[in-house]
Order: C-alpha cells, then sequence, then structure tokens
RNA sequence: GCGAGAGUGGCGGAAUCCGGCAGACGCGCCGGCCUUAGAAGCCGGUGGGGAAACCCGUGCGGGUUCGAGUCCCGCCUCUCGCACCA
C-alpha cells in the first residue's frame, strides 16, 4: 500500500481489473435469484453531466450491493441516440448525426468508467442502430394487426417562412425559434398510437407499483378518468338528429341548468349557423385558437368570454328552452365539445352568467347547517347536498340524484352513462430526419385512399437512408426524407408498382419504451427479446431517473409493456417493479446548473482533482436520493478528507491485523466496544442501503472509521476487533467508493488472483446479533417528563429493578424527595419517567 | 384554484415508518499541537441564554398523552406537478 491516497494512479488499476476478469456480466450466476436494475436510457452528449453521475452512483451503489448479496445482477447502459439535438447540431453544423453520435457516446462511456460505475457493456445498445430500430418498426406493425394504430389529422405548429414544421420546444412566444416569423397552425395527417384503450389498466396497474406517490398520482391525473353522463340537448326547431350532446359529471344539478355552452367550433354551431352570426363565432374561434397559442395549449384564459348564438336547445328534464352560447372556456377535444350550464353549482359557468347576466337556478341546498342556506351571491356552491325544485327528484341527496336522474335519462333513450378520458392517443409521426422510419408505403393503385401500406416483415428494417447533411437538413421545407428521392421512391409491396415511402419517423419515446426489454437479448435478430431471457429478468426491479419523466416515458413504457404481454412475449404487465426519482443537482449558487447561468461543474474536472470515488461519496452523501442537492465544494474537499484518513488508518495498522482477525473473541473492555461498534455498524448499513438511505449509511462508516482510528490494539483480542473493524469497512465502503475499497481489502492481505477472492464478489458481512444486544443499557431518567438522570442498568433488567435504580439516584432524589410520586412510567431500554405532584 | 411533498443549529442534513435522551455524520467556525512560516495533518470545542444550578429551543396556534420534531385539528411559508377536464 503506498503511503499517500492517490486516486488517480490507483483507480484506473482497478478499473482495468474489473475489466479484464469481467465482473459485472449478468447471467453467469445461474443458481442465483436476479436483480435488474435499470437507470434511464441516457441522450449521448459529449460529456456526462451531475445528473447523469447521481444515477450512475444510485444504480451502481445497489447493482454493487446486490452482487455482494448473492445476486445475479443485470445492471446495463444503453444511448438513446435518436432525436432532435443531434439533428438541430447537424443542421447548425453541417455534420451528420452518423458521425457525430459515436464519437459521443464513446466520450460518455468512458466518463461512465471513470466513474467506476459496473456496467455489462456485452449488452450495450444504440436505439439509432438498426439493428434495435428495425424492432421499432417491427413492434408498429404488430401493434397495427391489433387495430392498436391509426392515421388521423392532428394540429402542428407551422413556420411560413422556414415551410416546415415546429416541435412545442422549437416555438418561443408564439414564434419560429430560428427565424422568428409568428407560427400558424396547421393540420397534417400523423400516425397515432391507441393508448387511450389502456387508460383503464394503466390506472389499475399504478395500484400494484412501488412508486413514488408523486408520480403515481401525476399519472392518474393524466389519465383523468372521469364518470359521468352524456345527456341529449335538441335543438329547438331543428331535425331530431340536430342536439347538442353534452357531458356532465353532475347530472344532480340537470334542474339548473340555464343554457348550453358550446366549444366555438363544434361542428353543430357550424352547421346551424350561417351568414353575419357564423363570421362572428368563426371570428371568435381564431381568436380563442390565437390566445390559446400564446399562453400554451390548455392553459386558463384570463377571462371568460362567448357569444350568444340565438339558437335555443330544450333541457330534457325540465323541457325549458335555454340559450346556447360558445364560449372560450369549452374545449372542443374533450368530452363531446359541449356543457350544460349550472352556474349555481360550477364556479365557471357562475362566473360566466355574472358577464352576461344569464339566469341563476339554485338546485341543490347544503345537507346540514354547514354551507349556505341560500343561494351565495359571490360563488357557486358545487359541494354535493339535497336536491330542491327539481322534479320528482326534489329531497334527494346528490349522490343519489346523479345515479337516479342517469337512470332515468337512459330508460327515456336521452342518454346514457360515460367514462372520459384526459388521455390522448399517442401521436407518433415527427417530420425529422434523425429517427425510426415508419415502415408503411403509399400506392396509388392499391390505396387509392392513402391508408398506408404496411411494409412486410421480411423487408425490415426500413433503413435510414444516407444522405447529404447541408441539402437536407436545412430546417426548411418538407420533411427532410421527402427530399431524398431513393428512399422515397419505392416499390408497393401488393401489386410491385411505383410507390413512395412514407417520410415521417417515429417520436424517441417509442425506442425508450421497450429498451430495457432489449437488453435482455441484445443480440437476438429473430425477435426483440426473447420470452426465455423476459421470464429470467422481468420486471425491472428498480428503475432510477429523474421525475421530469412522470407522464411521458412512464406512461408510454407501460402501455408497450401491456401490449408486449397480450403479445405474449413477456409474462408482466408492468415493466418496472419500483421507481426511484432522484433529485437534481444544483450548482453552487443553488440555481439549476446551465451553461447560460455558468455555474456547471464538470464532472471530468472533479474526477481528475479528487478521484472518482470522492465524486460518488459526496453526491450520495449530501442529500437523500430522492431530494434536490447543491453542489459543494467543501463538502467534496470533505469527501477526499474522509478517504484520506481510511487510507491513512490502513497504512498505519493494516499490517500488524493481518491474519488476527480469529482473535476478536477474546475481545475485552474497550475491544469489546468496538466490536459491537462493527456489528452494530453492519446492521444498520444494511437497512440503511435496503431503504436507499446512502446519506446515513455513508455516515455510519465514517462512524465506525472513527471509532477504528481512536482505537490502539494493547493484546491480540484487540488486535483481533480492529482487524474485524477493518474487514468490515472495507467490505462495507465496496458499493460506495469500489476503488478504495479494493485497495484497503487488498492491504488486509487478500489477493485478488482469485475470482472467488474478488471483493466485488464476496458475500456481504453479516451482524453478529449477540454482539449487538447490549449488556448494559443507559437509561433516561425524566421527571414530569424533562429529563433529569440518566442510570446505567443490565439490559435484562425488570421493570421494578429499573425503578428503583432510578428512584435511587442522587439527581433524581433531588427532584422527587419530599413529593408524591403518582406515577412511574416504565420502557424497559428506554427511559423512566416520575410523574410527581 | 386543485393535488403532492417539505419547514429542525451558521450550512447540508440525522432522529419521523412504530411518540420515549433533538441536532448523528459532514461542512463551516473557534482554540490548541506540529511548522521558521504556511499547506496538509492531528487534538479539543461548537443550538440559544446563564458564573452556575438551571431555563429556553424542531414554521405558527390549539389538542391528545406521563411524555410530541414525530399523532390529530386549524393556519402560515416554500417547492413541485396539474391548471377552465364540465
Amino acid at each position: 500500500m503506498q503511503d499517500r491516497y492517490d486516486p488517480k494512479s490507483l483507480e484506473p488499476r482497478w478499473q482495468q481489473q474489473w475489466a479484464t476478469k469481467d465482473l459485472f456480466r449478468a447471467g453467469v450466476r445461474s443458481g442465483a435469484p436476479k436483480r435488474y436494475v435499470l437507470a434511464m436510457l441516457p441522450y449521448p452528449s459529449g460529456e456526462m453531466h451531475m445528473g447523469h453521475v447521481r444515477v450512475y452512483c444510485i444504480t451502481d451503489v445497489l447493482a454493487r450491493y446486490a452482487r455482494k448479496r448473492g445476486f445475479d445482477v443485470l445492471h446495463p447502459l444503453g444511448w438513446d441516440s435518436f432525436g432532435l439535438p443531434a439533428e438541430n447540431a447537424a443542421i447548425k453544423e453541417g455534420l451528420h448525426p452518423a458521425i457525430r453520435t459515436p464519437n459521443n457516446i464513446a466520450s460518455f462511456k468512458e466518463d461512465v468508467n471513470a466513474l467506476g460505475i459496473s456496467i455489462d457493456w456485452s449488452r450495450e445498445l444504440s436505439t439509432s442502430d438498426p439493428g434495435f430500430y428495425k424492432w421499432n418498426q417491427w413492434f408498429f406493425l404488430r401493434m397495427m394487426e391489433r387495430g392498436l394504430v391509426y392515421r388521423r389529422r392532428s394540429r402542428v405548429n407551422f413556420c411560413p417562412s422556414c415551410n416546415t414544421v415546429l416541435a412545442n420546444e422549437q416555438v418561443e412566444d408564439g414564434r419560429c425559434w430560428r427565424c422568428g416569423s409568428v407560427v400558424q397552425e396547421r393540420e397534417i395527417p400523423e400516425w397515432a398510437l391507441r393508448i387511450t384503450r389502456y387508460a383503464d389498466r394503466l390506472l389499475e396497474g399504478l395500484d400494484g407499483l412501488d412508486w413514488p406517490e408523486r408520480v403515481s398520482t401525476m399519472q392518474r391525473n393524466w389519465i383523468g378518468r372521469s364518470d359521468g353522463l352524456e345527456i341529449v340537448f335538441p335543438v329547438v326547431g331543428a331535425d331530431e338528429d340536430d342536439a347538442f350532446r353534452v357531458f356532465t359529471t353532475r347530472a344532480d344539478t340537470i334542474f339548473g341548468a340555464t343554457y348550453v355552452a358550446a366549444a366555438p367550433d363544434h361542428p353543430l354551431v357550424q352547421k346551424l349557423l350561417k351568414g353575419a352570426k357564423r363570421k362572428e363565432i368563426d371570428a371568435f374561434a381564431e381568436r380563442v385558437r390565437a390566445a390559446a397559442r400564446q399562453v400554451g395549449e390548455g392553459a386558463a384564459a384570463a377571462e371568460k368570454e362567448g357569444i350568444d348564438t340565438g339558437l335555443r336547445a330544450r333541457n330534457p328534464f325540465t323541457g325549458e328552452h335555454v340559450p346556447v352560447w360558445v364560449a372560450n372556456f369549452v374545449l372542443a377535444g374533450y368530452g363531446t365539445g359541449a356543457v350544460m350550464s349550472v352556474p349555481a353549482h360550477d364556479q365557471r359557468d357562475f362566473e360566466f352568467t355574472q358577464k352576461y347576466g344569464l339566469p341563476v337556478r339554485w338546485v341543490v341546498q347544503p345537507e346540514d347547517a354547514a354551507g349556505p342556506a341560500a343561494p351565495p351571491a359571490d360563488k357557486a356552491f358545487t359541494e354535493y347536498g339535497v336536491l330542491v325544485e327539481s322534479g320528482d327528484f326534489t329531497g334527494l341527496p346528490s349522490e343519489q340524484a346523479r345515479l337516479a336522474i342517469a337512470a332515468e335519462a337512459q330508460r327515456r333513450g336521452i342518454g346514457r352513462p360515460t367514462v372520459n378520458y384526459h388521455l390522448r392517443d399517442w401521436g407518433i409521426s415527427r417530420q425529422r430526419y434523425w429517427g425510426t422510419p415508419i415502415p408503411i408505403v403509399y400506392c396509388k393503385r392499391c390505396d387509392p385512399e392513402g391508408k398506408g401500406i404496411p411494409v412486410p416483415d421480411e423487408d425490415l428494417p426500413v433503413l435510414l437512408p444516407d444522405i447529404d447533411v447541408k441539402e437536407v437538413l436545412t430546417g426548411k421545407g418538407e420533411p427532410p426524407l421527402a427530399k431524398v428521392p431513393s428512399f422515397v421512391n419505392t416499390k408497393c409491396p401488393r401489386c410491385g408498382g411505383k410507390a413512395r415511402r412514407e417520410v415521417d419517423t417515429m417520436d424517441t419515446f417509442v425506442d425508450s419504451s421497450w429498451y430495457m426489454q432489449r437488453y435482455l437479448s441484445p443480440h437476438e435478430d429473430r425477435a426483440p427479446f426473447l420470452r426465455h431471457d423476459a421470464d429470467r429478468w422481468l420486471p425491472v426491479d428498480v428503475y432510477v431517473g429523474g421525475p421530469e419523466h412522470a407522464v411521458l416515458h412512464l406512461l408510454y413504457f407501460r402501455f408497450w409493456t401491456k401490449v408486449m404481454q397480450e403479445m405474449s412475449l413477456c409474462a408482466n404487465a408492468e415493466p418496472a417493479h419500483k421507481l426511484v426519482t432522484q433529485g437534481i443537482v444544483k450548482g453552487r449558487d443553488g440555481e439549476k446548473m446551465s451553461k447560460s447561468r455558468g455555474n456547471v461543474v464538470s464532472p471530468r474536472e472533479i474526477i481528475a482533482t479528487y478521484g472518482a470515488d470522492t465524486a460518488r461519496l459526496f453526491i450520495l452523501f449530501a442529500a437523500p436520493t430522492e431530494k434536490d442537492m447543491e453542489w459543494s465544494d467543501e463538502q467534496v474537499e470533505g469527501q477526499f478528507r474522509f478517504l484520506g484518513r481510511l487510507h491513512r488508518l490502513f497504512a498505519a495498522q493494516a499490517q500488524r491485523v493481518v491474519g488476527k482477525t480469529v482473535h476478536a473473541s477474546q475481545a475485552q473492555g474497550e475491544a469489546l466496544e468496538l466490536r459491537r461498534k462493527t456489528h452494530r455498524t453492519i446492521a444498520r448499513a444494511t437497512q440503511q442501503l435496503e431503504r436507499l438511505q446512502f446519506n446515513t449509511a455513508i455516515s455510519s462508516l465514517m462512524e465506525l472509521s472513527n471509532a477504528a482510528s481512536a482505537f490502539e490494539p494493547r493484546d491480540a483480542g484487540g488486535e483481533g476487533a480492529l482487524g474485524e473493524a477493518l474487514e468490515t469497512l472495507a467490505q462495507l465502503l465496496a458499493p460506495f467508493a469500489p476503488h478504495m475499497a479494493e485497495e484497503l481489502w487488498a492491504a488486509l492481505g487478500h489477493t485478488a488472483a482469485e475470482r472467488d477472492d474478488e471483493l466485488s464478489l464476496r458475500p456481504w458481512p453479516v451482524a453478529d446479533l449477540q454482539l449487538i444486544a447490549e449488556e448494559t443499557v443507559h437509561i433516561a431518567v425524566q421527571v414530569n417528563g424533562k429529563l433529569r438522570g440518566e442510570v446505567l442498568v443490565p439490559a435484562a433488567a425488570a421493570e421494578e429493578e429499573i425503578r428503583t435504580a432510578a428512584a435511587l439516584d442522587p439527581k433524581i432524589r433531588n427532584w422527587i424527595d419530599g413529593k408524591t410520586v403518582k406515577k412511574v412510567v416504565v420502557i424497559p431500554k428506554r427511559l423512566v419517567n416520575f410523574v410527581v405532584a
């Protein structure tokens, strides 16, 4: 062992050894139970940032710990190499993504290895590799067969000057990010996946998962299941068919419905109105759309606005003729695009009514005196209550009335119970180059309607063509692939005649929806992965990543898994059992790290200065796993000092305890105390690791290190106890600071020549419960709940014995002598409380 | 507005699951040792008040309990998410 702690020489040495011995390969411990530990798929930027460091430190601790607990561990890593950042860089710099990406990957991979992350690189994958994206296309075709794929028109952002479609993030304040033109809205065809068909299964599946409540709640809200009644309000003086269908969750308030509000572009409004009124409403609709673009889709507009259409509809329960308005707060895309407005019991309707002077009818009264007994003048009463002025339903509580009114509507054939979801189908078409080609061709002869003809399986993959970057990736005009004739022009798989390929590519969320399965059979070319491998490894046991993916990726990959299960590709309906969302790493200034703020701390520099072990310890110690943390140079130094102290401790003592551990059982006095500390630390650190409390686990190790440093052996028993403490430290440190742990382990005379003696695979230490159990314990003594002293009693002491000992203590006697002891509370091994008058 | 989470020393944070000695561990700071001096390292101290005995102290106000940072009720503040979803 060197005198000085020099991570620069020590760390690469151990990394080399691990690689040479191929220690982290999964699937070689055949009899052992499996554990699948996974970090979210990274986009391979050229240099790792601190967020990546944090995720991989977390998964690496879990992976290394699991290995030492005897698991066959799968801890793979790959690259989310398709996508917008690479394409944008290509547009800007003219460098083909296929050239840049491998360089970025190589560099990022180097950083991962420099951190000492224990990855099974034999399973590395890149989503831009045809061997991977071929299976995206295969899945697309299988989903098509199952009726899960369809073509629809959808609104997109369009820049008239660049003549191209823009992603949401390319729109800044309603303007094009590149040229600053005002963005328009356009309808274009796209391919969509019927994720909504799985809405209820996605909802129900959440209950069985060990996910943060926050994420499950977000998913529930996002899916947004809402049970209600769809009911018909016929238009007065129009055809039977021309009726407004409205959706409501509050059927109990239908007697209070004083008007109908429809979305400005509601088809029935369009159909029934002509002339000046129609023009007025169309202009209004355009204004509402523009406002929505400005503040972002769905955001609440400042004020409610509307126009009276002049149409009248009949309330099917009161028979009353009520006006039909169009209003900016009614969404065309949700429910039926029209609502019955009940101003007395809905806040939005109330506000609208206030502005336009429409009638308010109070039909639900609070059940008890808690609420208002009469209509409040300033807001709607939105709670459940008891119905009034509601015909036959008067007197019923809201819950019952809802059902009764729904049943009545159904009986009369004017309504039916309906479920609505906030969740929309998943549009996967992207007008970009750097993604998976959609395996579809269009043939005028076989497919005159342009529905799309699937490419046969044997023609997969549809390869992304090589391109002249300067000509194709201009960021302007048609989708890039449309400019590549050799790609576009093809033969129809049905008639063999001339046909055109689909030129859109797939959303990269498709890649990340099933990559965790591809790791199982990464080189398989007959299937995306094998059932045999799926049965061995799925589901992912722990999935670690940022909470920002709570709804998109984490919903899509659950959907995909459910489809795969239906296809019998795997047994489980959920991809990941436990989800851990790690907090973000903030800069020294407490702000989010970003280049523009100039507060970015480079992992490379930290590793170069202090070594990987220091970086790992710091990032795990500074805050609990799920919480945000701030970068602190002083805390980094602190971890470096801790490692330095450990190194010195072993340099000074390791030699003399080699082979002496067997004498530990003779330990007496202080030596015995050290042994107790050692075994208590094993127990605590183990529990803390299981609970992902890495910060406190490390602090437990520091405590043991401090205790061992303060101890000086005087006899064989002492040397044994110290030897045991040092071996334990090296063992427990292994998941956190693996290089240092190996170095310390070697210093204790363990050679790593044999694979079996490798610290990484050596069994995790087991605490001796007998040693943890104390013989004597300190008991806190309280008088009237205040701490007044402490007594030392045998751990096995009976209540009576403890009480007597406490009462005899001189400090305590000061407090209780001459007073009446009304009660004595004794909690064995913890405390005594005298309650005196 | 709705939902979730969090408020503890100068700082990051322990203890919160299951009520029982608040402040583990680290940083910072103060003092000392070593040194020509510094760096590094080592030793000691460090919630506030007080000479001490003691008193006070976990966002605020109540409650339950022998005992509350922890449980219950009502507020305040902050963070995150959703935000006209009928």
